[in-house]
DNA sequence: GCCCGCATGTAACTGGTTACATGATTGT
DNA sequence: ACAATCATGTAACCAGTTACATGCGGGC
């Protein structure tokens, strides 16, 4: 039971809304999808090629002088219809920061405020980004029918977001409860 | 710049916490961690024969009958506390969910509304897990000076889970919205 | 006597990252 | 001219997963 080679299903999803070179592609993902997917070049480029060879995408005559982008076919729509039609492919979860303060009494209560005030301002950070990426969206009226399905995953990003700012917000009272009585 | 293993990071953890076989480690890790960290035995077993060729953990006398859990030695308490003490080691995201709702109008409203469905469910069942979690962090007195950080990664995984909730619900009700205007 | 849970490992695979190498355009 | 950006690729590496193989002890 291989799994599924998820990068397939992004760089065909990119080229679902607009043909692009895989320059842009990253570009986009980077930019778009950046709070919830990566992809690098040494993924990108071999995933093309495959898919290239598949028929499932084509490189467009000209576009701009530089490069030829590329496109997707038929073929490759209804491709990409299956792959997210598929159940879920879920990654182990890894999340360094739980793992430092669950073995917090290790390093003491210092490092931990260290580590939530990162969170904090990191999760201030995304906030406004989310913001600006809102905006973004709306703007673009030749996007309209994508438009809403963006806005959900940008919504999960402000709750998520939201939702760091009042734990760590908490965590960092508890903490200095704790220092009070050790 | 080689990439820090994290396996170690949470074996050793795992260790620094109390002796354990790399079975009863591996049921710890995910009993207890599952929320936000997992492993598998063909990383614990190498990676507890490293730390043992390295002198940061050895195997104790006897315990039980059927094998020798290994523990902790003070080289290995001094280890870890550098190793938790360094960056953390952040995972390039990437989610399932989120690519099938952004290319959303590939597959249409039902499919996300399934999808949602399944988030909600998911973390409503999450949330009660917390809850027994809870208690039983709380039940046994004799990791009271672990709890206080325990508890903080509790607190995350619900705070994280009630985020879902309503973000779901809310997004349910964008879909319908949607429905009515195609 | 047999199955299930505890326990330990290992070999093969693979998706994905990093780093390196290269060249064409465009702006200054 | 020259730097920065756009653009395409590849080779090496690596952490981590999956699957397979094995054996002991205790309960039924």
């Amino acid at each position: 039971m291989p799994r599924a080679r998820q990068s397939e299903v992004a760089v065909l999803g990119a080229l679902s809304v607009a043909p692009m070179t895989g320059y842009a592609i990253r570009e986009a993902i980077r930019d778009v999808l950046g709070h919830f997917w990566s992809e690098s070049f040494g993924q990108i480029y071999p995933t093309l090629a495959a898919l290239e060879k598949d028929g499932l995408i084509e490189r467009t005559e000209g576009g701009t002088a530089k490069a030829s982008p590329y496109a997707i076919t038929a073929a490759g729509e209804s491709h990409l219809r299956e792959l997210l039609a598929q159940p879920i492919q879920r990654t182990p979860p890894r999340d360094g920061l739980m793992l430092r303060l669950f073995f917090g009494r290790m390093t003491g209560t210092d490092r931990c405020r260290t580590l939530l005030e990162e969170v904090l301002s990191e999760a201030r950070q995304r906030l406004a980004m989310f913001a600006a990426l809102r905006a973004e969206i709306a703007g673009e009226e030749q996007y309209a029918q994508d438009a809403p399905y963006w806005l959900l995953t940008v919504s999960a990003g402000e709750h998520t977001a939201r939702a760091s700012i009042a734990w760590a917000e908490e965590s960092l009272a508890a903490l200095e409860a704790m220092e009070g009585k050790p």
